[in-house]
DNA sequence: CGCAACGTTATC
DNA sequence: ATAACGTTGCGA
């Protein structure tokens, strides 16, 4: 008896390797296809993988059940999925996973068809017979459900008439192809920098070579319109495009900038596009009808069957990390994408992160600079207001510095901006009597006073419930206070100082995505609103022609927090919300409120020295041994024990400070990279390639009490030395 | 003793 | 991922 053929099947499961198969007879397969394949006790959907698996003896050996007639995984898209399983530590099967999404079964559908009026008289001719044959007349072919709604009878009297050859079947006319964008369509008049810029990029795409450019553009220089001729150039030679920006970015305004351009709105794949959205697009994209898409992070792992452009918007953009199942950075997988599929990959932000800057001057990048355009406003004036020596009184948050700005602002008529990057009323609510505070059940995290929704909501997980109005553990009744401010509360005290204004604000609770959002920042821009209090949602898109104050309520808001990045973080959103001050004839100004105006974020952003804040943190960085000067790995912890894990997220980042990232997840999350017991470092060294664990976390992973659940190990590494 | 709850292990 | 399997703890 011949041995039967197999081959090598990936399947999205948290599984590393590939399983063997045997093909059924008479089916052909080759690597990428989609197949079914039976696991354990139930069917699979998998891929055909290349290379060689480990011998299996026969008995284990299960058949396929089939071929999927699906758009599979073409080979770059296999050493795409495989590369970044490698690099980010995640099984094989989790990362296609990924690389799956949308996918459906793509037999061409019958042929729709439709009624038409033979000419033929039926036997009978009853009033409602009348009616359909009146309606047919035009000897328009239309579906029998349609048709029967013209004529305002039921479906019945169509099949009457059909059976007695009064009407018949013919096929509908396919339906008109959806308009494509045009690229030969006139783009907006550039400025001789963006026209020189935007020829760079033109032969970049013509080209048609994997490299990498960087196009660092501040506000207002117009960077869109640059990469849009891009786009313009991969699409006019029949190539296929992607932009990708943060989620948060991918707004109507976006995409109507698009529309101006190119005659029709870009396909968009972001989280809120439904199943069968994503079905379409991936369809489209792999049969080549789609020719632009617009997405977010995951967008990358869409099988496009001729890419010839990746446009990364905003890089710098920390909404560009995964951070839950496997953990990467969009920007960089975007660069190895391109790299891949022999396509350019555009970088483009107004406050370029260091790796990219790095990257640009080490020769790994092209760098194409974008000065202000020639008649914009200038960067705002920004000074610092020392919150401990010139603070508010006690229970208020707007010192009188501020206010008196504000003030001015409103009697010259013209806008003030607030930007607090925190939602809600108040981040804390204590009780006065026992001391309480009020957690999240699942994560042990503050709940966040939502005074307008009148609940407590934890930001963690989603946790919301009813705002108590006795204390859950004394239950002691009025002693709840709220602690801090969050956007809720700066809108009160915003509204006690100046009663007369008028007051929005922008956060996405408050606001959800849709109309009211749209209604709302339509307000703001024809001047209906005097104060606008906004979280980070107000650093991006929208412009507010009568803005010429910004005020930083909390400058310090992400100094404190354990993200090695935190004031480079810093440093670029109040850049980019405090560019947002000035009209088109001078320059706005801004106030950043802080209790460490001597950080070097707070200096150069008040001393408008970007090139001094980069050139301090690269050297920070290089110290740190951080990206894209080292190798610093981040550690997850997991545990069992919500409380657990959050106790050695805490003792991890005391012991190691310089880690970035430490979440805690669940035990079902962290299924291949777990490292167990007395194993770790073991299995540490097994890892895809070698880790130069810094000292200080080994010395945690040696002495830190073992975490029940295990410890799970990602990597921080500039991925450029890999490529 | 039985079984539910929970954690562990294997999946060709 | 998810089903099957083993262990553990508690009520009958």
């Amino acid at each position: 008896m011949p041995l039967p053929k197999t081959v090598e099947v990936l399947l999205p499961v948290a599984l590393d390797r590939t399983l063997t198969y045997a093909v059924p007879d008479g089916l052909e397969l080759a690597p990428g296809d989609v197949v079914v394949a039976p696991l354990g006790s139930r069917a699979q959907i998998g891929v055909v993988w290349d290379g060689a698996g480990e011998a299996v003896d026969g008995a284990r050996l299960k058949t396929l059940e089939g071929r999927v007639p699906a758009t599979g995984l073409a080979g770059p898209m296999r050493r795409f999925v495989d590369w970044i399983a490698d690099y980010t530590l995640a099984p094989r099967g989790q990362v296609l996973r990924m690389a799956l999404r949308g996918l459906a079964d793509e037999t061409p559908p019958p042929p729709k068809t439709g009624f038409r009026a033979t000419g033929a008289a039926p036997s009978r001719l009853t009033p409602a017979r009348e009616k359909v044959l009146a309606a047919a007349a035009d000897g328009v072919v239309r579906p029998k459900a349609r048709l029967a709604e013209a004529a305002g009878v039921s479906a019945s009297v169509v099949d009457g008439l059909a059976a007695e050859g009064a009407l018949e079947l013919t096929p509908l006319p396919p339906p008109p192809p959806q308009q494509q964008p045009d690229p030969a369509r006139p783009g907006p008049k550039l400025t001789p920098h963006q026209a020189h810029a935007a020829e760079a990029l033109r032969r970049a795409v013509a080209d048609g070579q994997y490299r990498v450019v960087l196009i660092d553009g501040v506000t207002g220089s117009g960077k869109t319109e640059v990469y849009c001729e891009a786009v313009a150039e991969a699409l006019s030679r029949g190539r296929q495009t992607l932009v990708m920006a943060p989620e948060i970015a991918l707004t109507v305004p976006f995409l109507d900038r698009f529309a101006k351009r190119f005659g029709v709105r870009p396909a968009v794949w972001h989280a809120s596009v439904g199943d069968m959205g994503r079905t379409a697009v991936r369809r489209g994209v792999a049969d080549g009808s789609i020719r632009a898409v617009v997405a977010a992070r995951s967008g990358l792992f869409l099988p496009f069957r001729e890419l010839g452009l990746i446009v990364v918007d905003e890089e710098h953009d920390a909404a560009y990390k995964q951070e839950d199942g496997v953990l990467y950075n969009a920007r960089d997988m975007a660069v190895l994408r391109g790299r891949l599929e022999g396509a350019p990959v555009v970088l483009a932000s107004a406050t370029p992160s260091l790796e990219s800057r790095v990257n640009a001057e080490r020769g790994r990048y092209a760098k194409l600079a974008l000065p202000a355009r020639f008649g914009g406003r200038a960067m705002p004036e920004i000074a610092a207001i020392d919150m401990r020596v010139a603070g508010p009184p006690r229970g208020e948050w707007l010192a009188p510095r501020l206010v008196s700005a504000i003030a001015q602002t409103l009697s010259a008529g013209e806008q003030a901006l607030l930007f607090l990057n925190r939602r809600g009323y108040a981040p804390l609510t204590l009780c006065r009597r026992c001391g309480h505070r009020m957690k999240c059940p699942n994560c042990s995290a503050w709940l966040v006073e939502h005074r307008f929704r009148a609940s407590l909501v934890c930001h963690h997980c989603g946790h919301s419930g009813p705002t108590p109005d006795a204390c859950p553990a004394c239950g002691a009744a009025d002693a709840l206070v709220a602690l801090g401010p969050g956007v809720e509360r700066i809108r009160d005290e915003a509204a006690a100082r100046f009663p007369e204004a008028r007051i929005s604000i922008l956060s996405s609770d408050v606001m959800g995505a849709g109309e009211r959002l749209a209604a709302e920042l339509d307000a703001i821009e024809r001047g209906a609103v005097d104060i606008v209090i906004g979280t980070q949602m107000v650093t991006k898109g929208h412009h507010f022609p009568k803005l010429t104050l910004v005020g930083a309520v909390d400058a310090d808001f992400a100094l404190g927090a354990a993200d090695p990045r935190a004031a480079e973080r810093t440093f670029q959103m109040l850049q980019q919300v405090t560019g947002r001050a000035g009209r088109g004839d001078r320059p706005g100004r801004a106030l950043l409120q802080t209790f460490d105006p001597d950080h070097p974020a707070i200096r150069a952003l008040v001393a408008g020295d970007r090139e001094g804040f980069y050139a301090v943190e690269t050297e920070a960085r290089k110290a740190a041994m951080m990206p894209p000067f080292g190798r610093l790995a981040a550690v997850i912890v997991t545990a069992p024990a919500r409380e657990a894990a959050e106790a050695h997220g805490r003792a991890l980042a005391r012991a190691a400070p310089k880690v970035e990232g430490i979440r805690v997840l669940g035990p079902a999350e962290a299924p291949l990279a777990m490292v167990r017991g007395r194993h770790r470092m073991r299995l540490l060294a097994q890892a895809p390639r070698t880790f130069d664990l810094p000292a200080y976390m080994r010395a945690w992973l040696a002495a830190a009490p073992q975490p029940r659940g295990g410890v799970r190990v990602a990597v921080d590494v500039d991925p450029q030395s890999f490529l």
